[in-house]
DNA sequence: CTGAAAGCGCTTACAG
DNA sequence: CTGAAAGCGCTTACAG
C-alpha cells in the first residue's frame, strides 16, 4: 500500500469576472432591455437585433446571472428545489434522491441535496439555508419531530413535501412507502412458513418507518393469534452498525426465535452478518425490509420486502410540482405498495421441535 | 399487492411573501445599515440597537436572502459548492458525496448534487446550471472527453475540481485512486495463486478508471511474463448491465479463463450473478475493483480491491477550499491507494489441468 | 457608531 | 418593437 501521491503541473488562474448583460448590450449596440428579452426568448426582437445580441453572447462567453434574475423576477422562482434527508451514502436515500432527480430534470430544474444526519437542528439549518437560496420548494425525509418551524418558509411560497416518513405538527403533502403493510406482508410469510416465534429488529422506535414496521409486524401476529412478547424485539441504538449485537443478543438469549424481521437495509446487512458469523444462515428465518445489492447471490438468497424508492422520489417531486404549479387543494399523501421477494432466507422452516 | 392511495386532508397555503430586511428596519426602527451590520455580526453596533434588531427578526421570522446578499458582497461568495457526477444512485459515487460533505459543512458551505448520467451535454449544462446559481465552486467526476469549457467558469473565480477521473484539455486539480495500482494489486494477486489465464472485465475503454484499470491488468500481467490475449478482455457497451452476458460470453467461450478481474462495483456485481447462475463460484477466481455490501457473505467471500470513495470526497473538496482560500500555485493531483481485502473468491486455485 | 445613497445584475412596467 | 428608468433585497463606501 503506497502513499498518498502529490503531483504537480503550471497554469497560472485568473479571478476574472464574468461578462454582465450590460456589457453584451454594450458589444450589441442594443439597449439592456433588448438582451434580456432575446435571453429570455422575449417574443418580440426584430431578427437583425436579436441576431447581434446572440453574437456578443458567443463572443464574451456571456451566462446570464440566475440569482440576480430570479431576484428581480415576478414569480420570483428559481427554478431549484432542496432536498434533505438522512445520509447520501445510503443507498435507499440515494435511489429516492434518483427519482427526485429524474421529474426535476425534465423540467429543467435543479435539485441541492443536503444530509441531515437523523440530527433534527441539522435538518433545520439546511431548510435555512436552502431557503435563504431561495429554492421554490423543498422534499424532506424529517429527520426532526417538530416541522411547525417550516410554516413560515410555506407561508413565504415555498412548496413543501415530506418523503419517506410525514412530517408533524403540520399538515403537508406526503410520499410514503406502505411500511406496516410490508411488515404484515414479511410477518405473514414467516408465519405461513410454520414460524410462531418471530423477532423484530429495528430502528430507533420514534423513527415514523420504524415504528411503523413494528405496528405492521404486531398486528400480523395479532391477526394470527400470536403473543408479541417484548423479549422477541430488539430496537438498534443509536446507529444501525448496533444490529450486529442486538441480533447476537437475541440468538443467543434464552427463548431465541426462529425466524427474523429486520426493519432497514443497513440493519439486514448487520443482521446477516451476525447470523452468518453464528453458522446459523441455514436455520434461521429472514426477511428483511428494503431490497439489497448481491441479496440474491448469498446463499441462501436473502427473502425481502422491496420498497420503490425512486416512485418514492419521484412521488414526492410530482406532488411538489403540482404545487409549484398552483394546485391549492388539501394536502395528500401518497402511499406506495411493497412487493415481497422470496429468495429463500424467508423460507426456511423453522427446526422440527420449535414454536406450537 | 394494494394499488397507491391518496388520503386528503385542508389546510390553507398561503403564499406570502418572506420580510425584507428593509421591514425589520422599520420595526426596529433603525436603517436598513443597522440590522444588516447585526445580521453579518458587524462589530460596531451599540447594545440596545443590536437588541432591537434582534426582536423584530425574532417577531417578523426574518431569514436573510442570500442570494440578493452575494450579489452585492464584495467577494460575491455565495458559500455553495457544485458536485456533479455519474449516477447519484451509485454506492461510489454517493460516498464521494458524502465525503464533500462533510469538509463543505465543516466550513458552512452547502452542497448542490446532480448527475450527468454520463452524457457529456448534461455535464455541461449542470455546469452551466451551477454557474448561474453562482457556486463558489465545481466537483467534477467527468463524463465529458473535453473540459476546455470550464476555463471560462474559472476565469471568472469559479474554483475547479476533478474527482475520480481527472479534467481533460484543462490543468485542473484532481482527486484520483491509485486505479492503475489497484489493477495491478488484483491481478498480481490472483497470478501468485496460480492463475496463468485471467480475464478482464470492464467498462467502456475511453473512461478514464476503465482505461487505467485496464493499463494496470496489462502491466501487471507483462511483469510476470503473461500473455493478454484480446481474447480474454470485454467491455461492456453501453451499460454496467451488459456485464452479466459478456461474463458468459467470456466462460463459455473456446479459451475461458481461470480467473476474472472485474473493474466497478456494478460490473462485479453482475458477473458474480452470472458466475453463480453458471455454477463456477468455486471454480472461478474473481476479484474486482470496489467494494460492496454484502460481499463478505457470500460463499466464497468477494474478494476486492477497495478504494476510499468518501476519502476522495473529501480530498476533492479540500482541494477546492485551498483554492477559495486563495491558494495560486500550479494544480495538484491527490493520488489515493487502494486495499486489497480478500475474503475468498480471490483466493479460489485453478484447476488442476488448467494454465501453462 | 449610525444612516442616506449608490449599486450588485438583472426584469419589468412605462413611454415612445 | 425598443429604450430609459425604477426596483428586487441586499452590502458597502461615504458622510456625519
Amino acid at each position: 500500500m503506497t502513499q498518498p501521491i502529490e503531483t504537480f503541473s503550471e497554469e497560472a488562474r485568473g479571478h476574472g469576472r464574468r461578462p454582465t448583460m450590460k456589457e453584451v448590450a454594450a458589444v450589441a449596440g442594443v439597449s439592456l432591455s433588448t438582451v434580456s428579452r432575446v435571453i429570455n426568448g422575449g417574443p418580440t426582437v426584430r431578427a437583425d437585433l436579436a441576431e447581434r445580441v446572440d453574437r456578443a453572447v458567443e463572443l464574451l462567453g456571456y451566462r446570464q446571472n440566475l440569482t440576480a434574475s430570479s431576484l428581480r423576477r415576478a414569480d420570483g422562482l428559481s427554478a431549484s428545489v432542496g432536498l434533505i434527508y438522512e445520509d447520501v451514502s445510503n443507498p435507499f436515500f440515494a435511489a429516492v434522491h434518483r427519482g427526485v432527480e429524474e421529474v426535476a430534470r425534465e423540467r429543467g430544474v435543479l435539485t441541492f441535496a443536503g444530509s441531515s444526519d437523523e440530527l433534527p437542528e441539522r435538518e433545520r439549518d439546511l431548510a435555512q439555508s436552502f431557503g435563504a437560496r431561495g429554492v421554490d420548494g423543498l422534499i424532506i425525509a424529517p429527520a426532526s419531530t417538530d416541522h411547525s418551524y417550516l410554516l413560515r418558509d410555506r407561508a413565504a411560497g415555498v412548496a413543501l413535501v415530506f418523503v419517506d416518513r410525514p412530517g408533524r405538527f403540520i399538515d403537508a403533502d406526503a410520499a410514503l412507502a406502505d411500511n406496516a403493510g410490508g411488515a404484515r406482508q414479511a410477518v405473514a410469510h414467516l408465519v405461513a412458513g410454520g414460524h410462531r416465534r418471530i423477532g423484530f429488529l429495528g430502528d430507533r422506535p420514534e423513527l415514523y418507518t420504524s415504528g411503523e414496521r413494528l405496528r405492521g409486524y404486531r398486528e400480523a401476529l395479532a391477526a394470527h393469534g400470536l403473543p408479541a412478547p417484548e423479549s422477541l424485539i430488539r430496537h438498534t441504538l443509536p446507529r444501525a452498525a448496533d444490529a450486529y449485537e442486538r441480533t447476537r443478543d437475541l440468538l443467543l438469549g434464552p427463548e431465541p426465535p426462529t425466524a427474523l424481521f429486520t426493519s432497514q437495509n443497513l440493519i439486514t446487512i448487520q443482521a446477516a452478518q451476525a447470523i452468518h458469523d453464528l453458522g446459523r444462515q441455514r436455520s434461521l428465518a429472514l426477511v428483511g425490509f428494503d431490497d439489497i445489492a448481491l441479496a440474491g447471490l448469498l446463499d441462501p438468497g436473502l427473502t425481502v420486502i422491496s420498497q420503490n424508492a425512486a416512485g418514492l422520489g419521484r412521488a414526492a417531486a410530482e406532488l411538489l410540482f403540482d404545487r409549484l404549479d398552483g394546485e391549492v387543494g388539501p394536502s395528500r399523501t401518497v402511499v406506495l405498495p411493497t412487493i415481497l421477494i422470496a429468495r429463500g432466507s424467508g423460507e426456511l422452516p423453522p427446526p422440527p421441535g420449535a414454536g406450537a
